[in-house]
DNA sequence: GTAATCACG
DNA sequence: ACGTACGTGATTACA
């Protein structure tokens, strides 16, 4: 019976899917070249200058781009540690997050980090996406793999266009990047609001959270005000912020330490905050359960359209990897779900902008966004259809949001 | 080839 | 007692 729901999903969502990622794919979008071009010798020289910089420092000259010379110069030269973490194979953790603990102990840190950022961004995208730019079409190209991530998720390669920098200042400008077709056109992005979440607060039924989505108000502070027991009004921007942690944790399938690593404090208190989170969203915790107890015996948890992660791992002897299955058993039908959404919803605006012969094309997903050239003629009928159909994929316990966004790069867009 | 790091949702 | 937040891909160093 149930194999029906996974043959529906196969026959009604991914193969549909194929010839519309198939014409995103063949369409690309525009870079504007001369610019990341410039930018690079901008970083470049930065770069140098913060090379030099961390030598003096070091009173030495060494790869600032191996963790293991890093490490060492860190921790045996400058022993700005009396313990220093290590990585799994016992070398000098140097990652951003140690890194940042030890931000006061030596001027070095401070430049290792920005060396990092402008390192990443010149190697990753700055120079490395021109290369990618096709020379019949003149624009970049992705390949989105449908049968790679475990939970539905599409995933981009060559470039990975779902990993564009958008946090860091610096990072915005490689977004600025992404220009329309020529001047008829704008980007369009269109993104899901807390689509996860909401998908939690349908799949679990919580009344408060129903009644959060269902009145519109900011979630995460909704949150805050309930786990810390105080009026929204009251909820000050610390407790917004861990309590917006905790959100983001329910949907990885929560542990104390994790939240406890993400916010800063201690073990004990992050208990504290999920035992309060679960006594005031009573139905989250319920279907956390369930859904475990669901990978128990079945051995695989679904999506609200039946797709299955297989979890052999539910029932292992190991408590640590039993832990991580039974995560998975959290995570999966919510990621996957969120998945199978925009999928209906990229199907459908496909089908429709097709039949009425528009300009405008469909370029990019980003898990919960999608992207368009959007023809200037078209502006108001593109974004009309796209939120309706984006809206409309399914039917929730609570709304599905959509904000849309344009402008003449896809960091303006956003 | 693997580990470490870091970019995104 | 142990060691963990979920899902990806690209770059670099190094054995």
């Amino acid at each position: 019976m149930k194999e029906v729901e996974v043959f529906d999903l196969f026959e009604k969502i991914e193969i549909p899917l194929t010839k519309v990622l198939a014409k995103m794919e063949l369409e690309g979008i525009a870079l504007d070249v001369e610019m990341l071009q410039n930018y690079s010798t901008q970083l470049t020289s930065e770069l140098q200058l913060l090379e030099n910089k961390i030598h003096q420092l070091a009173d030495e000259e060494f790869n600032i781009s191996s963790p293991k010379q890093m490490g060492e110069i860190l921790f045996e030269k400058l022993e700005l540690s009396k313990k220093p973490k290590k990585t799994k194979s016992g070398q000098y953790s140097t990652s951003e997050e140690t890194l940042l603990k030890l931000k006061d102990t030596h001027p070095i840190i401070d430049e290792i980090l920005t060396f990092r950022g402008v390192k990443k961004l010149l190697s990753t995208y700055v120079d490395a996406l021109p290369e990618l730019v096709n020379t019949e079409t003149k624009r970049i190209h992705t390949t989105f793999n449908q049968s790679v991530a475990s939970t539905g998720r599409l995933s981009s390669v060559n470039p990975n266009i779902q990993n564009i920098p958008i946090r860091t200042k610096r990072g915005m400008k490689v977004r600025e990047a992404f220009i329309p077709k020529d001047k008829n056109y704008t980007l369009m992005a269109a993104d899901y609001s807390q689509i996860e979440l909401r998908i939690m607060a349908s799949l679990s039924k919580d009344e408060g959270m129903l009644t959060a989505f269902n009145n519109g108000v900011d979630i995460h502070s909704a949150t805050a005000a309930k786990v810390f027991k105080v009026d929204v009004k009251d909820v000050d921007r610390n407790m917004r912020s861990q309590a917006k942690s905790v959100n983001f944790g329910i949907i990885y399938g929560i542990s104390a330490f994790g939240l406890s690593q993400n916010i800063g404090v201690s073990r004990t208190e992050a208990k504290e905050i999920i035992d309060n989170y679960f006594e005031q969203f009573p139905k989250v915790k319920e279907y956390m359960d369930w859904s475990i107890e669901q990978a128990r015996e079945k051995e695989y948890v679904e999506t609200i359209m039946g797709r299955r992660r297989y979890l052999k791992d539910i029932n292992a002897r190991n408590g640590m990897i039993r832990a991580m299955a039974e995560r998975n058993a959290i995570n999966a039908p919510i990621q996957g779900s969120a998945a199978d959404i925009i999928k209906i919803a990229m199907i459908n605006v496909q089908q429709e902008m097709e039949q009425r012969e528009m300009k405008s094309k469909m370029l990019l997903q980003v898990h919960d966004e999608l992207v368009f050239d959007m023809h200037n003629s078209e502006s108001s009928e593109l974004k009309t259809l796209v939120k309706e159909k984006m809206v409309q994929a399914v039917s929730l316990q609570v709304p599905l949001i959509v904000d849309i966004g344009e402008g003449l790069n896809w960091l303006e867009a956003h």
